[in-house]
DNA sequence: ATTACTTAGTGTAGAAAATACACACTATAT
DNA sequence: ATATAGTGTGTATTTTCTACACTAAGTAAT
């Protein structure tokens, strides 16, 4: 019911919690402003929306802009509006989050001029974060803590290839508790959406472990079926 | 990371699907519009968000307007903005749901100026809906269909007094399936959150079912426990 | 070649939870 | 008294969850 439009002067922005994990750690990318309010604050990366993009798509051209990186899950969860949360005026912001594998292949592109630096910090030993995004980032990590249990996206954090023993890293690092391995095993294994392939690990000083894909096909037909963890 | 604050012409509201449940079927409270565009059609209640208030003091003031009713648990779902979505211009939504005892005592106060009339509608026979409000409608729907699962949301469209039938009733309404009638009652009283009281059901031509109670306190205590249908 | 080291990979028994299923009880209306 | 309509209950079976410890395989050092 939206009769009239007023010129108000309210910014719409998106923020984006970034996880990425690099096979030990889970991070977040946070970039240390350069400018007022909360110059030197590390923050959480973000843009404004743009007039002719979606709010996906905006999302999506954030990532990219600030790392370089295409085709990530990434999935709004929250938006924050509290009048107080900007010091210069009203903005309310979309908070979307993504999950990233790191290192490996290609490095993420530089991030431009919004900030002194960017950089992937652990998650255990974050510092005071500018603006409400603390909130953010707290609840970021409560929804993909949800949804992990019911979705695949823990997939996401490894690259294609993976040990099961990587995704069982990745599953306890994210609900932050330990899991039995040969329970985890047996329940991810039941899903059907893993697919062992005939190649071990490689470079690794003791016994290689086989190598899984995360199968599309499957997970699809399974759809409607409820995963749970 | 909004360091700028450019001067944007867009527009912010909320939009909300009100469940009610009138102790036979579901409903959501629609509008029908008396103005271009989409003059006569049937719309979601929705507003536009003041300057001064947060994302929740709005919703609460819009359900409140357009209803007469306060205290309801509402929460927000989800953020609409494609580009297209306004024919008028940019809008961006943020979806709200909440659930509502229908009928009983007090009647809800008729809602103003925006609209023809304001109907609670079956949600089995929906109209066609303004803008992409019956999108917005589904999704709605899907959530609290994930939610009823988890928390105790179900509560809210029944009168503070209800027999388990009564309950059994909104599960089997908003999952859209059949609930087996012993297995249902073992699980929500294992819960131990419903208060069993000494009354019963009155003004009915058949055995009186015993009245129960949703207990805050109770579940106050399980915070953290995970309740699962 | 042997040994030491490190992680991979596997099975089972008991407990708990989920499911499927049918009939007697009670209040009211006639 | 009888018909009616919804209440309220128990159990056996299957499935899922949990807890738990050793052998196998590969690498590295000697």
């Amino acid at each position: 019911m939206e009769q009239i439009l007023p010129h108000l002067d309210s910014v719409f922005s998106i923020d984006c919690v970034l996880f990425g994990f690099d096979g030990k750690e889970l991070k977040i990318l946070l970039i240390e402003r350069n400018e007022e309010p909360f110059k030197d604050w590390w923050a959480l990366p973000g843009n404004i929306v743009g007039p002719d993009e979606s709010l996906d798509q905006s999302a999506s051209r954030i990532l990219y802009e600030l790392t370089g990186l295409r085709g990530i899950y990434m999935e709004q969860y929250y938006a924050f509006g509290d009048p107080g949360r900007h010091p210069q005026g009203r903005v309310i912001t979309l908070a979307y989050y993504a999950l990233i594998r790191l290192g490996g292949d290609k490095d993420l592109r530089p991030v431009s001029n919004y900030a002194k630096q960017a950089n992937w910090l652990p998650i255990t030993a974050l510092p005071k974060l500018a603006f409400d995004h603390q909130k953010i980032y707290d609840k970021g990590l409560e929804k993909i803590k949800r949804r992990i249990k019911h979705q695949p996206i823990a997939f996401e954090l490894l690259p294609e290839k993976f040990t099961l023993t990587q995704l069982q890293h990745v599953y306890e690092l994210v609900l932050g508790k330990k899991l039995d391995k040969r329970n985890f095993r047996k329940k991810i294994v039941s899903f059907g959406v893993l697919k062992e392939l005939d190649e071990k690990q490689k470079g690794v000083s003791y016994r290689a472990a086989t190598l899984y894909r995360f199968d599309k096909r499957k997970y699809a037909k399974l759809f409607g079926k409820e995963i749970s963890f």
